[in-house]
DNA sequence: GTAGGGTATGACCTAAGGGGAGAGTCAAGA
DNA sequence: TCTTGACTCTCCCCTTAGGTCATACCCTAC
């Protein structure tokens, strides 16, 4: 036991075997114990130091760079994170530009589309018709008719979820293994309170869906990511306590 | 005119002209003329492609992938972008994860750190140390002492930043080239009302100035990334009409 | 004792270019 | 007209982080 394989570390750390022999040959992870077959043996140590370097990789570090920021003992960690954290929040911003240019474009899309399906309309009498026309004009300008309206709210309500599911993700980080419980605890109220005004009081139903679950949520979500996490977490400890 | 060499497209797109040469080879870009010396000569139809391509990039497509999308007529850009839009999306999670991982670990580091240094408060009086301990204790569980209520403090004003750079970003994206400005207008009013909710009132300094960069936003902060949105929001339509 | 699965090593392959060599091309100034 | 410097061509090897064989050994269970 503590006696881990190349098959079963792989599988546990959810990479290639061909990876752990590549970490091997590079002096990024060298297993405990060779049999006298020559098979690979990690224990515990080398298990935490894989989940070091998966943390690293994550953050599109070059091995060789990972092997450096591991192997020299003067490191500073600290530092590092703050660095790792700009980068992350730099990647976001530009995937917020993405997911935006993407909204956009989407809403340009749909209104073409519905005006090339003005003949769906075929059915709603001629004066009723003109009518809403002429307001939806009036409103959102010539040439988006409909669907503008609705388009809009759907990519509101979409960008509060958005909102929402950012900031349960940060508390459930925030959760897992934080020695200030009850300081938690009223950040999360706040937090209600938060997105209680956020709804402007008039809950809807799929926001309160939101909420519902936001409440659930650091009991549900508990999926394999936390476990990554919370590995993370007690390697960087063990790292620091060395 | 509208004739761009390797070079000039390179820099314009920011791409490399190696890259040109190998999306020539592989047939992902081709230039519209060769000049009698074998010159490359792209026009403004291969910029929009170009454009198009390093979209798809950004989404972590393979080339070969990409070729096929673009070279394919049937091709389904709605249904597409609603699949890069749940990616970007579900990245932007997997970052969300880390970044609390880090600040959790920030946390813990920096937790350690003012225990260790215990003697930096050897100048406060016995008895005063002794209660601002025990209130501590208290507040917060034994082991962290002082920082936590600082340490708290700073993530949670980072955490309101981040969220409103999330939606000045989502809001510059959406104000440019949108058809229903006035809408748009609406919809930044009500962005400022939830902030000033999210402030609680009270406006401390840092968080003003945030509010009046996001006034200003929309004037001031056109990156490279917006023409590049741009750019592909043209492209786009491009695709569309042909 | 043999079948089925795990393992080791080595060799070749991949994507998306980077970098350089050697040679041709172009435009501007002396 | 000649030259100089910038630009371009093709070809070839190199890189990262592995994937994918091929061949051979090892181990255990029936």
């Amino acid at each position: 036991m503590d006696n881990y394989s190349v098959k079963k570390l792989a599988q546990l750390a959810g990479v290639s075997v061909r990876t752990l022999h590549l970490y091997d040959k590079i002096g990024l992870l060298k297993p405990s114990v060779r049999t006298e077959a020559r098979y690979r043996l990690y224990g515990k140590k080398e298990l935490l130091r894989l989940q070091q370097i998966l943390f690293y990789r994550e953050l599109d570090f070059p091995l060789k760079d990972i092997l450096d920021i591991l192997d020299d003992p003067a490191f500073d960690l600290e530092q590092a994170l703050e660095g790792h954290k700009k980068a992350l929040l730099a990647r976001k911003e530009r995937i917020n530009t993405l997911v935006g240019t993407i909204e956009k474009t989407l809403v340009t899309l749909k209104n073409k589309t519905m005006l090339q399906a003005e003949d769906l309309y075929q059915g709603i009498p001629k004066e009723k018709m003109a009518a809403y026309r002429k307001e939806a004009a009036a409103k959102w300008g010539e040439g988006s008719v409909l669907a503008m309206e609705d388009t809009f709210r759907s990519l509101e309500i979409e960008a509060i979820q958005t909102e929402l599911k950012d900031i349960t993700a940060r508390l459930t980080a925030l959760m897992s293994g934080d020695p200030a419980g009850s300081e938690v605890q009223q950040c999360i109220a706040r937090r209600y309170q938060i997105i209680l005004q956020l709804t402007g009081g008039k809950v809807e139903p799929h926001k309160l869906e939101y909420l519902r679950k936001m409440g659930e949520l650091h009991e549900v979500d508990v999926l394999p990511d936390r476990e990554l996490a919370l590995f993370i977490r007690e390697a960087t400890d063990h790292y620091l306590k060395k």
